[in-house]
DNA sequence: CTTTATCCACGCTGAGGCCG
DNA sequence: CGGCCTCAGCGTGGATAAAG
C-alpha cells in the first residue's frame, strides 16, 4: 500500500479515499498503556500509609488531629490516604480547611503539600510550627471533622460527596469498612461516579501529548536537523499560533509540524482546523502550488480515526504529508527535511 | 537563594447551537 | 430527530514571574 507521503499531490487530490484509508489503517490506539509520570505512587507505598493511619488511631477508634498528625509525620503518604477517604481533591481540602479551622490554605500550598509527598514519600514534612507545618495540621483537622460527621440530610435530587460507603455514617462506616471491607459491587459503583484512572490520567495528560513529539524529535536529532521545539504558551513571529516544530527556525521556516495524539474526536477536530490554518498561512501571498513551508502533521491516538472528513482536510491542508506514530521513522526522507539532514542514514 | 502565585496547555466531559 | 461542532469547565503539571 502506498502512502500520501509517498506520492504526489495530485495523486492523492485524484484518489483520496484510498490515502485517508492509509492513515487510518495504521492509525493505534494507545490507550491502554499509561505512563507513570515521575508522582506516581505504588500501591505499596500507598498501603503502609494506610496501616500506619489505621495503626496510630486504633483501628480508626481514636480518629483525633493529634493521632491522625502523628501518623502522617511518621509516613507522610497518610495524608495522601486520608485525602482519598474524604474524596477531595487538594484545592477543595484547602479551601475546606481553611473554613473549618480559620487558618488560611491556599489552593496552591494544599497541592504543593500533595505533590511534593507523592514525588518523594521518605521526605520528611515541615515541622508543625512552619507555615507549612500548620497547614498541613488545618487540612488534618478539617478532615477529622469531615470524617466525624458523616452526611448530613439532603434534598433526594442532590449527592453529598461525604455520601461514600466509607464515610456516610461518619467514623462508624469508616470502621465498618477497615474492618469487613467493601462489597464489590461498591467499588463498582464508585467507579462509575468516578472514572477508573481518572486522577492519574488527568496527572499525565502532558506526558501523554509528549509521546508524538518526543519520537520526532528523535528523529530529528538523530538526523542532524537543525529545530526548533515550541514550549507551552511559547510565541513565534510570524505565527498567530505557534507550531510544535519549525526547521531549521522560526526565522526561516521551510518545514513546520504540528503533532497530535488524541483519543478523542472533539479534540482532533480542533487540531485539524490548526493544521488548516497553518497551511493557509504557508499559502499567504504564495503562488499556487508553491507554499512558503512545507506543513507536516505527525498524529496518533483513534481520535483521528473517527471522521473520514477531517482527515480528507487534513491531508488536503499539508498536501499529503501526514504521518501516524509508527510512520515517524520515515518522517525525515519523506519530506522536504531531508534538505536539512547533516547526518546519513545508518543503514 | 527558595518559596509562592499566576498562567497556560493537556485530555476529557457535558451543554447547547446548528444543520440536513 | 440525530449527527456534527463549538465552547467552557474540570484537575493536573510545568514554566515563569513575584515575593520572601
Amino acid at each position: 500500500m502506498k502512502f500520501p507521503f509517498e506520492v504526489s499531490f495530485e495523486e492523492i487530490q485524484a484518489d483520496l479515499d484510498v490515502y485517508i484509508d492509509a492513515i487510518f489503517s495504521c492509525l493505534t490506539s494507545e490507550f491502554l498503556v499509561m505512563p507513570k509520570g515521575k508522582g506516581f505512587v505504588e500501591f505499596a507505598v500507598f498501603e503502609e500509609g494506610y496501616e500506619c493511619l489505621k495503626r496510630a488511631t486504633g483501628g480508626f477508634c481514636e480518629v483525633t488531629p493529634e493521632t491522625l498528625v502523628s501518623a502522617v509525620y511518621d509516613t507522610p503518604i497518610a495524608l495522601v490516604v486520608l485525602r482519598c477517604m474524604i474524596g477531595f481533591t487538594p484545592p477543595e481540602w484547602a479551601y475546606y480547611a481553611s473554613r473549618q479551622t480559620g487558618i488560611s490554605v491556599t489552593q496552591n500550598a494544599a497541592r504543593a503539600v500533595d505533590r511534593n509527598i507523592r514525588m518523594d514519600p521518605q521526605a520528611p514534612l515541615p515541622k508543625p510550627g512552619t507555615v507549612q507545618g500548620r497547614r498541613i495540621g488545618a487540612l488534618i483537622s478539617a478532615a477529622c471533622h469531615a470524617l466525624a460527621s458523616g452526611v448530613p440530610r439532603q434534598a433526594a435530587d442532590t449527592l453529598h460527596r461525604l455520601d461514600k460507603a466509607d464515610t456516610k455514617a461518619g467514623l462508624v462506616s469508616v470502621r465498618a469498612s477497615a474492618n469487613l471491607g467493601i462489597p464489590y459491587s461498591v467499588l463498582l459503583y464508585e467507579r462509575l461516579l468516578g472514572r477508573p484512572f481518572a486522577g492519574h490520567r488527568d496527572s499525565i495528560s502532558e506526558l501523554i501529548g509528549n509521546v508524538v513529539e518526543n519520537a520526532i524529535e528523535a528523529v530529528l536529532t538523530e538526523a542532524g536537523i537543525s529545530f526548533r521545539r515550541t514550549g507551552r504558551a511559547e510565541r513565534l513571529a510570524g505565527f498567530d499560533q505557534a507550531p510544535d516544530f519549525v526547521v531549521p527556525n522560526e526565522f526561516n521556516p521551510k518545514v513546520v509540524i504540528e503533532a497530535k495524539l488524541t483519543e478523542d474526536d472533539g479534540t482532533a477536530r480542533d487540531k485539524v482546523t490548526r493544521v488548516q490554518h497553518l497551511g493557509s498561512l504557508s499559502m499567504d501571498g504564495q503562488p499556487p502550488g508553491k507554499p512558503r513551508f512545507q506543513v507536516v502533521a505527525c498524529i496518533a491516538g483513534r481520535g483521528f480515526g473517527v471522521r473520514r472528513e477531517d482527515m480528507r482536510k487534513l491531508l488536503l491542508a499539508t498536501r499529503g504529508k501526514v504521518f501516524t506514530l509508527n510512520k515517524v521513522p520515515d518522517l525525515v526522507d519523506q519530506t522536504l527535511l531531508r534538505d536539512f539532514r547533516t547526518v546519513s542514514p545508518t543503514r
